[in-house]
DNA sequence: ACCATTTACGTAAGCACTTACGTAATATAT
DNA sequence: ATATATTACGTAAGTGCTTACGTAAATGGT
């Protein structure tokens, strides 16, 4: 029983290296089979230097997809064999210069049948599948420098974080929640301020009985953020009061609250939503901008001294 | 420029290396995303255990195809954040049994959502590419199994060297070749015998004018091997006095030898072919076999001391 | 029952790289 | 012109395994 093949797409790297595995160690084998002076790791090396000439050591490792280091190590041992030699390049003392020897450039020529047969010898097997194998191959690459694995996860994993925050609307019993969660950022970034504490302590007179809302989120029965809807006048509600706990952060909680007010407000047929923020609040200020918020002048002086900015959206 | 897919077929493991290490490098910086103290490479170990149980070291070694020490770092790695436990295997004292332990379970089931998002990913990405790539690469592995790259391309290099190489028919120039290449191996593993003595101080006399024949091959302008058809009568040439140059050893030389021998008897209109060997020269006595030759008892007494065993040839 | 062989596991060393960092030479900005 | 930044390279240390080897426990043949 294969348990790498079992376990299917998600264990495809590994597979991958398997395969991989067994063409290079094939390869090592064939290379000692026919007791040849030199190594596999050598070929990338040696191939470039072949065709097109001295290089330094960074251009060397750039060209072939090696670390530097891994270059000087190549180098230094196929100088001992007399493989590659040193040269200057006459500007830049900094630069190590390196080519292929006579008796490098030879070996190198001797493999050429060898190479032949190993090339013929993985078209045999390629051919053999049916399949197209580099083509196959590229397309995977193209599809993942369109946008890696990584990035796809992320988004399918933010999707199901917004999925579990449960949405809920003001109650009497989340009342200290409201206070709790906005004195613990305050405190943390800035600090309290009068006018928090005025709206931060009875929010139903300050919020709920204005025409605004409170909106909360729930993660697994844990409320972990809380965001106000404050009504301005008809047409306009401003979003504020946002917090969402430090451990609950990076699980698109904000946003959903953000949307949650949005929403509000256009239930009730405002046509924008405005709201105050910091600069140095960047990751906040990068969501509202991905929600549509733009910059605003400020038209008078906001009522809390950490207010830098101001942003609106039209609904 | 991307040297590795310039390459082509020459280059394919190092094209799926790369491949490989860029899942299995995204798949570990999801992990590191989502700050979750789980290693990938604890995942098939994992896995494993938590699908089938606890299990000794080297069954999991075995099983997920990692050799036995590295089950044995993951399981002390594991062990240190109290993910896996060990127990008593009750018979064998040597074993040392493992199992998930509660928080390694529901680490491993909090996972789950993750993973079904890593593979959703990798479904996606590979239907995008529009082929079926678990298949092609279980067809590459399928045509590797019936026959690795090292056996197929071993096969193109033998019947290169045997094309390189050239047999030449016995002229004088070469009568000296005949006795430095056989006393070189008979020194190597005997001793040269009165008999050898003999026969390769006057090839012509010896062999020639009784209506045998003596064979060389040339590689590259070097003369590197011999071997002799002595006329035993009308029906029967011996093959003998086989030498092939130490450098010049694997590269299908004897065989070439052993097969114009062979066609001289033919061309004969002879019916058999025999030998004198020794068991201790296991490389020859394969080859000879793989052409054909069956042992056969002695039937006298041989000239030769070394001489362990005959084998014949039916034409 | 006894000794040789095999098995299970741990440890050490090796491998083929990488990342991190330091130093000297060169390029750039003021 | 001088300070600062950048680049080229070497070295050290780390990584994620592997192979090689040693020891204790179990097994098997006589």
């Amino acid at each position: 029983m294969d348990i790498i093949k079992e376990l299917g797409e998600i264990a495809l790297g590994s597979r991958l290296k398997r395969l991989s595995d067994r063409f290079m160690q094939d390869v090592s084998k064939i290379y000692k089979s026919q007791k040849i002076s030199f190594e596999p790791r050598w070929f990338a090396l040696t191939n470039y230097l072949y065709n097109y000439g001295g290089s330094s050591i960074l251009d060397l490792a750039s060209s072939i997809g090696f670390s530097h280091p891994a270059v000087v190590q190549f180098v230094n041992q196929m100088e001992k064999e007399k493989l590659v030699e040193e040269f200057d390049d006459g500007n830049d003392r900094r630069k190590r210069m390196v080519r292929l020897t006579e008796k490098g450039k030879s070996l190198f020529e001797s493999l050429q049948p060898l190479l032949k047969e190993i090339e013929d010898s993985v078209k045999e097997i390629i051919q053999a599948t049916g399949y197209d194998l580099l083509h196959v191959i590229e397309s995977v690459e193209n599809a993942l420098d369109e946008k890696d694995i990584y990035n796809r996860t992320l988004k399918r994993t933010k999707q199901r974080h917004m999925d579990a925050v449960e949405i809920l609307r003001y109650s009497p019993v989340l009342k200290e929640q409201f206070k709790r969660l906005n004195y613990e950022w305050l405190k943390k970034y800035f600090k309290v301020e009068k006018e928090d504490e005025k709206i931060l302590s009875d929010p139903e007179k300050e919020i709920i009985d204005k025409g605004g809302e409170v909106f909360f989120a729930r993660l697994e029965n844990e409320i972990v953020g809380t965001c106000a809807a404050i009504k301005i006048n008809d047409d306009t509600y401003e979003l504020a009061k946002m917090a969402v706990t430090e451990k609950a952060q990076g699980r698109q909680i904000g946003k959903k609250l953000a949307l949650a007010v949005i929403g509000f407000a256009y239930s009730k047929k405002a046509s924008k939503v405005t709201l105050e923020t910091n600069r140095r609040l960047q990751a906040a200020v990068n969501l509202y901008e991905s929600l549509g918020f733009k910059s605003v002048p400020m038209d008078k002086e906001s009522k809390y001294e950490r207010t830098t900015f101001k942003m609106k959206l039209e609904l």
